[in-house]
Formats: C-alpha cells, sequence, structure tokens
DNA sequence: TCCTCATGTGAATGCTTATTCACATAAACC
DNA sequence: GGTTTATGTGAATAAGCATTCACATGAGGA
C-alpha cells in the first residue's frame, strides 16, 4: 500500500499536482483521477484530505497567491530602485506563467468565475492584494521623486498587468510561437518612459 | 411542432444561444439542451445544424471575430482622427465585453485553448487580424504624424490590448464592482500622451 | 506488543451530458 | 395532391466523473 503521509503534506501534494495538470490539460482536463494518479494515490484517498474538487481549486488559488507575493517579496531583495523592481517583476511574473500556464487559465476560468461567490471573490482578494503591492512600489517611486507623481498609482498598476496578460495569451494560444518575453521587454520601454519622472 | 427552418438561419441561431448562455453560466454551464431550449428546439435537433459541440463553439468564435472587426469598420466612419479612432475603438471593445462577458471567457477557456488544435489556430488567426488592424490605424497615425514613429506598431497594439484585458477580467472577477469604464479611461490618457507625437 | 486512529483502497452509486437513431412532419417542388 | 427531402422529436445509449462507503492497513503512543 502506498505510504501514509499527513494531511498537511497530502494538501500540499495535491494542490501542486492540481496545478500541474491545470496547465497541461486545462480545468476541463482535471479530475479526481489525474490528481491522484499523480502522486500516487487512488481517487477515494483524495477526499481524506479535501472535502470536493472545489476546495482542491481554492488551495489552488492559495498557491498561486503565494508564488505572485513571493515574487514580490523577492524583488524588493533584488533592487533598490522602484522601476527596476517593478521591471523585476514583470520578468518573474512573465516567467511565472510561462513556467506555469495555469495561472492565467485558473483565473480567467469560469470554474472560479461562476461557481462560488465566496471563492470569486477570494479570487478578486488576490488579484486585489498583487495590485495593492504595485501601487505600494509605485508610491514608493513617487515619493523617491523617480515616478510621476500626477499619475493614479491604483490605475497604474492595472496597467502594469495589461502589459502581461495579453502577451501570455498570447503565447498560449499561439502555442509558444508568439515572443511574450520580448513583447513585455519592448512593452515596458514604452511604459516606463510614460510613468518616469521627466 | 417547432417550425422549420433554413440550417443557415438555425445555424445562426444557434451560435448566438450558445454565446448568450457562454456570457450567462459560463463553458461549463454551456451545454446542448440549453442551447435546444433558448431556441424552442430539441437537443437532438441541434445535430442537424452542427455536427458536434465542437463545432458550435467555431460558430461562437466567428460571431465573436465579426462583432470585434465590426467595431474597427464603425471608428472608421466615426472620426478621421487615428488617435481619436483608437480611443472609439477603445471604448467600443469595453462596451462589447461588457455586454458580453462570453467574449473574454471564451477566448481564454481552456475549451478553446486545449482542444483541437485547429481550433486554437482559429483563435489566434482572430486575435492576430484584430491586432493587424489596430496597428494599420497606428501606421496611418506616424504616417500623418500624430502618433510617434519610433514606436513599434505591432508592440503598441499589443499594449492596446493589455489597457482593456486586466479591466475586464476585474470587472468580471468583482462581480461588477471593478470600475471598468472608469479604469480604461484613465488608462487611455496615459496610453495616449505615450504614444502621440510631442 | 497491542490499540487506536488517521489514512489508503476498490467497488459501487448516481448524476450530468453529448450523441445516435428510428420515426414523424413541415415545406418545397412537380 | 402527391412525392421528396430537409428538419424536428423522443427515447435510448454510453461515457465521464465526483462522491460515498465498508473495509484494510500503516504508524505512533501506552
Amino acid at each position: 500500500m502506498t505510504k501514509k503521509l499527513g494531511t498537511q503534506v497530502r494538501q500540499d501534494q495535491i494542490a501542486r499536482a492540481a496545478l500541474s495538470l491545470l496547465a497541461a490539460h486545462g480545468l476541463q482536463g482535471l479530475n479526481i483521477e489525474r490528481v491522484a494518479q499523480r502522486i500516487g494515490m487512488v481517487p477515494s484517498a483524495i477526499y481524506r484530505h479535501f472535502k470536493s474538487k472545489d476546495e482542491i481549486l481554492v488551495a489552488v488559488l492559495e498557491l498561486i497567491e503565494q508564488r505572485l507575493l513571493g515574487n514580490v517579496q523577492a524583488v524588493y531583495q533584488e533592487s533598490p530602485d522602484c522601476l527596476e523592481r517593478l521591471r523585476l517583476l514583470l520578468m518573474r511574473h512573465i516567467r511565472l506563467i510561462r513556467e506555469n500556464e495555469a495561472i492565467p487559465r485558473i483565473i480567467f476560468s469560469e470554474a472560479v468565475g461562476f461557481g462560488d461567490p465566496a471563492r470569486r471573490a477570494r479570487l478578486y482578494g488576490i488579484i486585489e492584494g498583487y495590485l495593492k503591492q504595485v501601487e505600494e512600489i509605485l508610491r514608493r517611486g513617487q515619493r523617491e521623486g523617480t515616478i510621476r507623481d500626477d499619475l493614479d498609482p491604483a490605475t497604474v498598476a492595472v496597467m502594469f498587468l495589461g502589459l502581461i496578460q495579453p502577451a501570455a495569451i498570447l503565447w498560449h494560444v499561439s502555442a509558444g510561437r508568439f515572443d511574450a518575453t520580448g513583447q513585455v521587454s519592448r512593452a515596458w520601454e514604452i511604459f516606463c518612459e510614460a510613468i518616469r519622472t521627466k
């Protein structure tokens, strides 16, 4: 029989497996059987650790949240300059998405958008939290004088997301042919020039 | 019995019904029964006009393409100024999405992203076609001297999409609380200033 | 060593849903 | 009006999949 492991360990394994499967097969292709297989269990065993498939999706959302906020922490270490921090965050974000296509997928997916309103709210909270972090970097830049202070940080933070999203989608839809990293780099130059103090 | 109608008429009805249902219930909630009900038929009758559910999705994609390109045609009539055309296109686009949430939903959906590679390619073609139209407006602006000609139109066109997408997603995830139109308007100001000739 | 409890198993259940098919009927054409 | 053909109907099929449950077993404490 499969080795027995604690519920925290299993929950983590399950969430990771689900995220990885979402990337490979999409939400439609995510079923309990595949998740179980991935970690060497039998489908019913999953239910020892999660009450339902929906709960697994919530766990996946939290995993994504961790990774996004982890990126924010990292760029604070990597550079003291706010504009540079944003650039680094952009590059980390695009890498995160390229390594894990599931992220935009689950975020835009109707399972989250239409399902339990609480889960939808949770997702909104995650995105808002990330936006708040971006805003914070922008505000610091404004205080330092490197970023134009006539701009609304909240608006600019959403625009920042807009540098990444369409590139990520084109990359995915084109089956990897679209040069997302190049697009984001070029777009960053234009964006950066627009928000930097003249 | 239900009145009998030609296949072209039915195909159009079915595609429209599917688009509308996608907006209301998401892809998961789109089933043949609901589509049939919406146009007063019985599920099996759908198969007189489409070989499979997948074919219906393709028809929906084509409907979306029509509407996007229709917007482009319209703004050419509405203004002779390229920057103004872009602004109008942006506003039309956000309105299209607000009236029809299904559009981002189906575009980002894994049914399209992971299914038949041909369908994925079709979607890429649609987005590319729209981008080409935006690029064309940008190029005209460059020739006229209203838009900076040191910018790559392709890059800027993707950025243009980026003005809309995150706003649309936040609007959807927040259940309509996020002010997408306001965000897009404010973002447009910043974007416009960045690409206009100084 | 034994007990107990959390974890793993395999089979069964039940629901949803796409798809098919034999049959029915409206409409177009002669 | 009769014939033909495309379109609509209702029932049946079958597959996929989440979830449950009675039972089995490993691991840690007494």
